[in-house]
Formats: C-alpha cells, structure tokens, sequence
DNA sequence: ACAGAAGTGGAGGACGTGCCTCCACTTTGT
DNA sequence: ACAAAGTGGAGGCACGTCCTCCACTTCTGT
C-alpha cells in the first residue's frame, strides 16, 4: 500500500475534466436564466449528461453554486472598490447601485446569491461579507459631501436593492429595464438636496403591461 | 316531480350554517397570516372541521378567495375615495399609499389578491378594476396642485405598492414597520419640490436584522 | 320519538416535483 | 488489451397538495 488507490487531488480523466466545464457553463447559465432552483437534473440536461455525472461532480447544489459564485460576488466587489474611486461621490454612489440592479437584472442566480444568505458555502459568504466595508464608505462618502441624504444607513442599501430586485423581476419578461425608472424615483428620495425631479430614464408602463407584471409576481411561498 | 329533491338555494341546516361561518373565519385568519398558499386542509384544521367539509362548501380555493375578498377589497376602495376627499392633495395620495402598505403589511392575503391578478373569480376581478379610476384621480389631482412630480404615471403606484410590498414580507418578523422607513424614502422621491428630506418615520436596521430579513427572502419559485 | 335527509370527518388515493443512487455499460490511459 | 475511471438515466424515496369517498353522526319535520 505505498500509495493509496485513489489520490485526492490526481486529475479528471479529459473526458470527465471536459464534462465538469461543460456542467459548470451550463449551471452558469441556468442559475442566470432560471434563478437557483433549476434542479441538477435540468442542468445536467443543458450540459448535455446525465443526472449521475452532475452529481459524482458536485454532490449537492450548493457546492456547485459555491465553486460558480465565489469569482462572481468578488468580482462585483472590486466594481463597488471602483465606485469608491469615483470623483463624484454621489455618482459613484448612484453607479454602484445601478449596477447592482443590472447585474440582478440579467442574472438572477447571483442575485439570489447575493441578497439571500442562505445560499453558499464558506467561500461564497465570505466574499459576500467584503461587500459590507465597500458599501459603507460608499454611503458615508456621499453623506460627507452633503450629496445623500444624512439619515441613511448603509444597511438600507441591500434592503432598496432587494425593493428593486423584487420589481425588476416581475417586469423582466414586459420591460426588463423599467427598474431603471423606480431606481431613479429611489434615487431621487435619497438626495439630501434637490429643487426639482431629476428626469426619469425609463418611460411608465401601460395598464397592460402591469397587469402582466402583477400576473407575474408570485407571493413567498408557504 | 312537484318540487325538485334538491333545492339550488334552500338555506343550509343550521349546524352547516355554523360550520360555514367557521371556515369564513378560519380562512381569514390563515390567509391573512400565512397568505393564500394554505392548504384547505389547514384551513379545516383551523376551523376545527374536516377537509370534506371545507370541500363540500367550497369546491375549490377560488371560489374561497372569491366569496372572503370581494368585501374586502371594495372597502378598500371606499377608503381610497375618501383619500380623494382630503383637502390635501398631497397628503391625500401619501395616506393613501401608506393605507395600502399597512393592510398589505398585516394581510398577505389581501396583498395577494390585490396585487397579484391572478387569484379571485369575477367577483374580485371586478372590485380590483374600481381601483383603477380612484388611483388615477389620486395621482391627477395631486400633479395638478403641483405637489407630485410630473412625470410619474398612475400606473406606477402599484409597482410601487409591490416594491415596498416585497420588503415587508422579508421585514415583517425582524421589524414589522420597516417599510415606513423605504416608503419615507420612495415619497421624498415622488415630491414635485423639496428642499431637505423628509424626516422618516422608522430607524434604520442593523447588520442582523438585514441578514434575518435578507434569510426570509425567497426568490420566486420556479 | 323516529325516519330519512343532510351533513361530517379524515384516511387515503392520485398526482406532481425534486433529490439523489445505483449499476450495466462505455471510454480512457498505459 | 485490460483495468480503472467515468457515464447515463431509469427509478426509488420523500415530500406535499389536492380532492374523493363513504361509514358514521346530527338535525329536522311530522
């Protein structure tokens, strides 16, 4: 018994090193289309195996979804680091939650990710954590400068995320960029001065497309 | 064959009557609390009844929702007309939307048959679309007095209302009023004019009762 | 008081969904 | 060419919801 059988760390075969890519894409972009329910029965479909093979790879989903979202969230983060570096203090501000709001737009397993916490392993939570200090200095930033209002907290910053992302998901599939207008109305309430509305970047939905939307929108359920 | 064996409205036994009643109110109850997801057999259990009962009354969950939210949602109506009334038009539409996250804040029920468009018969249908007008109206009337901004459209209260909706659900057990806070924030937003902001009616939340608050989130299923 | 109509309850069947296992088979590396 | 590594997907399991069914109980009119 000079070396055990199986070596933890000995490669993947090519096959199955080409098979583990082509899961991990397809999980990429499940999680983005489908949120962080798709099963891994649907994903080993995209990947074009079988169900077994996802699993001997990644036995359970959210070791999948760790090895996925760690690069991503910190990723995000050095875009949050960047908007610190803004001239404007209040533009930086505004950039990053706008870009939160597009990143949760287009890919709804980061944003799932991202704002529920309960998703995640170590790697996952601790890149999440980074976030907290970015955001921080991002708000006192612009409250130093008297661009945002003094009564915020950073803590609102996730939970006007959240506000935002509940909205932009019901509206994905009739505007997918009308969050861009009750960002602004946000935005505009977040102000510590402001003589008159700064104009709206998206225009109102129709009676139609509402009612589409609330069709859309699907309580928490149980 | 003088008269049919089976009456179509003859009124029911009075033990039924009373069985009925029960389920009304256990069904109010649970929808309020735990929203429409309950099952009818919770809802028996509640009532202190069998599920054969609930489904002899009701034949399905609609019809339910259709008999308990008709009332209901006309006098929420009532209450929207009496916003109208306010010799401020301002305060008017702020009471009004306040008004609705309140009952939405304290009856998930009511919030999903409001919002979502899908749940209800004709009955509720019907009472959904005497908002319309009243909100118009609302929202008019404080443009032309040159207290609401502009550019806002009816149609965006009740994407508003969902927003604001969304975070009351993840709040309501960490801090069940937090949504006044991020509704202070949205209607500093909706001013025509305004120097400083508007001091909000709620604290802001620490870094745990974010965390709780983001854990209750549950993306849309599916 | 009693017959028969009306009403009851809750076990359990039908169905759907998602997770994951298992093993006869195929592919790879030496 | 042969053993080790890897594969696929049918199907078992656990869960949850909806709703039916019928032996039993309760009511009501006479």
């Amino acid at each position: 018994m000079a070396t055990s059988p199986i070596t933890p760390d000995r490669p993947l075969r090519r096959d199955a090193e080409r098979n583990r890519q082509a899961i991990l894409a397809a999980a990429r972009d499940a999680f983005a289309e489908d949120g962080l329910s798709v099963t891994l029965d649907e994903i080993a479909r995209r990947a074009g195996v079988g169900v077994g093979t996802v699993y001997r790879r990644f036995p359970d989903k959210e070791q999948l979804i760790d090895a996925l979202f760690e690069d991503e969230i910190r990723g995000f983060v050095a875009l949050a680091e960047d908007c610190l570096g803004a001239e404007d203090s209040w533009d930086g501000l505004m950039r990053f939650v706008e870009q939160a709001c597009e990143v949760h737009a287009c890919d709804r397993g980061f944003k799932e990710v991202a704002l529920s916490g309960v998703h995640g392993l170590e790697r996952v939570s601790r890149a999440r954590e980074l976030m907290v200090p970015v955001v921080t200095r991002l708000v006192h930033r612009a409250q130093a400068d008297g661009k945002l209002r003094a009564d915020v907290v950073p803590t609102d910053l996730p939970l006007i995320q959240l506000m935002l992302g509940a909205l932009s998901e019901c509206t994905r599939d009739v505007d997918p960029d009308a969050w861009r207008r009750y960002l602004g109305i946000v935005m505009d309430g977040l102000r510590a001065h402001r003589e008159a509305p700064t104009p709206l970047a998206h225009p109102g939905l129709d009676v139609v497309q509402v009612q589409d939307a609330m069709r859309a929108w699907r309580p928490a359920a149980r």
